[in-house]
DNA sequence: CACGCATATATTGGATCCAATATCCACGCA
DNA sequence: TGCGTGGATATTGGATCCAATATATGCGTG
């Protein structure tokens, strides 16, 4: 059984953004998978979601089918939905696909970058070090290393990159509140941006994998490595 | 206006082996648009696609939704949905992506790699040298490269890798029905079977990229080049 | 007392219905 | 004659309703 209340800050706040019930559905669910909000194998009943958010179970049905599309919830036929499980498997799925996109992203957009990037991503990075929310933290993580992307001129690539450092949130959030914030990921930050302003893109690149392997190699230690 | 005899000839033939309509129409469009019997831009009416499939509206719904979130349909908000254009831009990004994510899956995939699944490769090969039909050969040329990374055992890269693949084949039709197939491509396919069989994990990986970029290049010089 | 079967209930899947919005066309006016 | 406005029409978005299926409960029987 979810809890109304859980869900209510999410809900009605942004609501206005969005031009369907669907849109506005889907996205504050993901939100609230991404984020924690509904843990790994919630059951995701569509009338108590419905009541949730004041719409019929129509919208619902539309967000979950996305939400299936992206595996973030799994479907079983006249059985309901759950949130997708999370498992030192499926961490270690997402590190390798981040080990293999973000570097394309970063040889991609590295040339490109300008003065004004660097700097923003300098700022994201001192924000990092003032943030005790694990939440925000996550949003500006994201934000840093797809600053650093953004300039691929890639749609499709940086839409990939930018879902699975989402999907990689969801996991950092647990080392985050198991271990607290690690702060070898601030320096390898840091050499990162390094390698970028001295425009080495086989050094930055490397930064990059070493970072992404770095964490994944923590979380998988951490989950437990019950799965490869 | 969509020829309803197009799509009846993939509908009703495996409808009993879904076990929800909107698994059955998800499939056959995906299908559908990938082959490019639903061709970029084409407009996606529900009611008339609800008619062609022998569904209402809903099934057809909840299909679309997944498409969508899977790039292969683009929704207007009360305006409808179009299938996705094919561009050489986004020709030019499915190859990045490519060339990112298939040496990967190959590299965690080849040292699993048994006798079997060798042999099949080269079966493969042997059955693309035969085949005229381009949709076959989109089907024979993606089972050849998936046989290669099966053994990853990473379930969510390998599906990003097929996906990949497939969209890819939207494209490679265009290229096989303009310029007829290029031998070049089944001569990569032999040198990267046998840097496989060598064991040379480099040389593949090498032999990956190559053969991708070369298949990209030929497709963005065919389309044009109209954008990056 | 355990196991299997039948029935009851809850929940999803699918169809139909209504409302909201966009497009199209005609009409009037500058 | 060209442009803008207003209404008619088509199509989607959302709600409600019905059917199909899975789980749970309870009964009977070995």
């Amino acid at each position: 059984m979810i809890d109304p209340l859980d869900l209510t800050a999410l809900i009605e706040r942004n609501r206005p953004r969005f031009r369907t019930a669907t849109e506005f559905v889907e996205a504050a669910m993901r939100e609230a998978i991404l984020s924690g909000a509904l843990p790994g194998g919630a059951p995701l009943r569509q009338e108590e979601l419905a009541t949730a958010f004041g719409v019929s179970r129509m919208p619902v049905r539309e967000a979950l089918r996305q939400l299936e599309a992206r595996a973030l919830v799994e479907f079983n036929p006249h059985r309901g939905a759950v949130v997708a499980e999370i498992s030192a498997g499926d961490s270690a799925d997402i590190g390798a696909i981040r080990a293999a996109l973000e570097p394309a992203a970063l040889r991609l957009s590295l040339p490109r970058l300008s003065a004004a990037d660097f700097a923003l991503a300098e700022e994201l990075i001192a924000e990092m070090d003032a943030e005790p929310d694990p939440g925000r933290m996550g949003e500006l993580n994201r934000r840093f290393h797809m600053t650093l992307y953004a300039r691929a001129g890639r749609p499709r690539l940086l839409a990939l990159v930018e879902q699975h450092l989402a999907a990689a949130d969801r996991y950092l959030r647990f080392q985050f509140a198991a271990l607290g914030y690690h702060p070898r990921s601030q320096d390898e930050h840091h050499a990162l941006l390094a390698a970028c302003r001295a425009g080495d893109a086989d050094a930055a690149c490397g930064a990059v994998v070493d970072h992404v392997m770095a964490a994944e190699e923590q979380l998988t230690a951490f989950l437990g490595g019950r799965r490869g």
